[in-house]
DNA sequence: CTGAAAGCGCTTACAG
DNA sequence: CTGAAAGCGCTTACAG
C-alpha cells in the first residue's frame, strides 16, 4: 500500500505524473483477516475448503479494501492469463460493419466471461508475429475470424499449440473448433420470403464465390427455387451475379439485374443490399414496389436506415456467436472437450425493403 | 523446455488438447550461453554494460532458441505491462466507421511501438469496471476516444492514477493529454472549396452541437463565409441544419436543404455526407452538378464509392493521430513529460462529389 | 563488465 | 479446514 499517484499540470502547460498506484495485495487481505495467504487465495477464487465464517470475514475485508488480484502475478503463478485474443483483418474492421460487429460482440462476450480481450489485427505481414502471439504468454487462446484466414501466419496459428476457436468456417479443414451462422437454410428463407411477397423474378448478388459463406448463401437461393419449382420459379442463371461483399460491387450488379427485369434481389450481405438499393433509387426503381430487396448480416438494419426504407435482412446473432465461441475457447483452455463445429440459426428480420402491402 | 502440445480430433468428432506449450526461459538462454541470468536479461533488453562478444553470443543463442520473454513475468517483475488499453464506445465501433478507423489505427500504432492492445468497450454500465481496469495491472495506460466521454466511469478514469491520452477533445477540461484533428480551418477549407467550385448557396449539416468537434466544424463553415464575405457569401441560418453524425439524420436534413435551394452541402462527417447524397439522388438532384457535397473523416471515401461518385472529404490522419497518441502515452508511462494538447491538420481530398468540370 | 540474490504477487501441492 | 513453503520467469539494485 503506497502513496497514491498525483497528476498535475505544470506551469508551462505540460503534464507530469508521479507516484505508483495505490496497491493492495493478497498479503494485505490475509494479514488483516488474520489468515494465511493460502486461505485468502481460496476465498478470493471461490475455491472450496474454507469455513463459512472465515470465508465471509475474508471476503468482507477484501471488498472493503477494494482488493483486486494482480493479473500478472496470477498469470505467472497459474500459467493462465485470463485474456483471450481476437484475430481479425484490419481491413475488415475498417471497411466492413461485419468486422466491427464481430469485434463488438466478442468484446462483450469476453467481459461476460471475465476475460480481457487483446486485439490482433491481421495485416499482410510476415511471420514473426505468430511466435510473438504464442510465446508472449499474454493470452490463453484466440478467437479467429474466418475472414482472417488465408494469411499464412493466421493459418499457422491453427496448427499451433494455442487454443483457437474459429468464427465462421474454414474452406477445407473440418478438425477445427468453430462457430458459424447457418447460411443455407436462412438464405433460402430470405429468398422464399421474396416469393411470398409475390416476386416472380428474383436475382441474387453473391459474395466472392471463393468464400464458403458466399457459396452457401447462393446454395440457399437455389434451394428456395427448387422448393418453389412447382410454382414455376426456377433459377435463371443470368440473374446470379457475383459481387465482392462490398457496396460498390452491388451498385454495378443491381443495374445489370434491373436491366434483366428482376422484381426481387437477394443480396449476399447488407452492404451489397445497400449498394443495390442505392442503384435502384438512382435508376428511379422503387423499393419495394418495383424491386424487393433482402440482405444478410443485419449490419445494415436498425439505426442505419436508407431513405425511409429499412432493410430486410437475415440478422446474424452476433452475441450468441461470440458468446458460444468464447465459451468454447474457455473449455478448451481448461482442458474440457469441445464439440467441433457449432452452427447457429439467424433470424430473418423483415423491414420495409421487402414488404409489399398488397 | 517441455513436451509440445498435441491437438487431435477424437473419434466422436470432438477436439481435445493436451500438454503445455514448449517454453524457453531466460534461464535456458543464460545456461546455454554460459552467462548469468542478469547478463542474459541485459542482452535481451538491449541494455548497456555487456561486452560486445558476449552480447552477440547470447543474442545468437536466444535467437536460435526462439526465446521470447514471458510477458507476465516481465510485467510482474518490472511493474510494466507493455500493453495499453483502448476505450471506445461499443456503439461507436459498431455503427460508425469512425470508431473502426480509430481502433484500427491505434492497433497498428500499438504494434509499431511493440505494445499489446486491450479493448475496453465502453458500455453504459456502472462503476466497478474502472477499478478493474486500474487494479488489474494488465495495462500501463489508456488511449481514450473522446466519443466515450460522458459515461461516468470513463470520466472517472481521467482522474485516476492510470496514464491516459485522449483522442479528440474534452468538452471542458484542458489539463488532459490529448491528440486531436484540427477542425476549424479544415472545415473552412472544405467550405471554401465549394465556393471555388462556383457554389453560391452552401448549406451545412452539422453533428450534434453538444459535441466540441461538431461545433468546431460549424465554426469553420462560418469562418469560410466570413472570409468570402466580399463575394456576397454570407451565412443563411436557415441552411444550417443539425444532424447527429449518423446517416439517417442527414437524409432528412438534405431534403430540407434541397428544398431551400442549396447548391452545395458541407456535411459534418462522411456518414452524413453519404446520407445527403442518397437523399439527393432519390430526389433526382444530381451530384455534383446540382449540389456539390463534401464530408469529413475520410471514412466514406476510397473503396466505398456511392453510385459512381467518390466522396470529397476532409480526411482524418488516423495513423498519425494514433501514433502520436500512443507515443505520448508511452512518454507518460515512462515518466517523461508530455505536451498537453496536440492538434494535427487533416487533408482535404477532393473526389467526384464536389468537382464541377465547368 | 558480470553475477548472486532478493523480490514482484500470486497459486498450488503438501503436510498437518 | 488451514498454513508454511516452493515456485512461476523475469528485473533490478547491489557488490564485486
Amino acid at each position: 500500500m503506497s502513496v497514491p499517484c498525483i497528476r498535475r499540470a505544470t506551469p508551462d502547460g505540460n503534464i507530469e505524473r508521479s507516484g505508483p498506484v495505490d496497491t493492495i495485495t493478497l498479503d494485505d487481505v490475509a494479514r488483516l483477516s488474520g489468515v494465511s495467504r493460502s486461505t485468502a487465495s481460496r476465498v478470493i477464487n471461490d475455491q472450496p475448503g474454507v469455513r463459512p465464517d472465515v470465508r465471509e470475514r475474508v471476503q468482507r475485508i477484501a471488498d472493503h479494501l477494494g482488493f483486486r488480484p494482480n493479473r500478472a502475478a496470477k498469470n505467472l503463478a497459474s500459467g493462465r492469463a485470463s485474456v483471450i485474443g481476437l484475430v481479425i483483418p484490419s481491413e475488415e474492421l475498417r471497411v466492413d460493419p461485419y468486422g466491427a460487429s464481430i469485434t463488438h460482440a466478442v468484446g462483450r462476450a469476453a467481459t461476460r466471461h471475465d476475460l480481457g480481450l487483446m486485439l490482433h489485427l491481421a495485416e499482410e505481414v510476415p511471420g514473426r508475429t505468430v511466435h510473438h502471439i504464442l510465446r508472449d504468454g499474454l493470452i490463453d487462446g484466440l478467437v479467429i475470424s474466418s475472414v482472417a484466414l488465408g494469411r499464412p501466419w493466421v493459418d499457422e496459428l491453427l496448427d499451433s499449440s494455442l487454443p483457437t476457436v474459429l468464427i465462421g468456417r474454414h474452406p477445407r479443414r473440418t478438425d477445427l473448433a468453430s462457430v458459424d451462422v447457418e447460411n443455407v437454410e436462412s438464405s433460402a428463407a430470405a429468398t422464399t420470403h421474396l416469393f411470398d411477397q409475390g416476386c416472380e423474378r428474383v436475382g441474387t448478388i453473391t459474395g466472392p464465390l471463393g468464400r464458403v459463406d458466399a457459396r452457401q448463401r447462393l446454395d440457399g437461393y437455389r434451394l428456395a427455387h427448387e422448393r418453389a419449382g412447382r410454382s414455376g420459379r426456377v433459377v435463371d442463371e443470368s440473374l446470379v451475379v457475383e459481387g465482392d461483399f462490398r457496396r460498390g460491387s452491388a451498385v454495378e450488379a443491381a443495374r445489370v439485374l434491373v436491366g434483366r427485369g428482376v422484381d426481387g434481389i437477394v443480396a449476399g450481405n447488407d452492404e451489397m443490399a445497400i449498394g443495390a438499393m442505392w442503384a435502384c433509387t438512382a435508376l428511379g426503381v422503387s423499393i419495394p414496389g418495383d424491386v424487393a430487396v433482402v440482405g444478410f448480416d443485419g449490419t445494415g438494419s436498425g439505426l442505419d436506415t436508407h431513405g425511409d426504407v429499412t432493410l430486410s435482412s437475415v440478422v446474424q446473432p452476433f452475441d450468441r456467436l461470440a458468446d458460444t465461441a468464447v465459451a468454447m475457447l474457455n473449455d478448451i483452455v481448461e482442458g474440457r472437450q469441445v464439440a467441433g463445429a457449432v452452427s447457429i440459426a439467424p433470424d430473418l428480420v423483415v423491414g420495409g425493403s421487402s414488404v409489399r402491402s398488397a
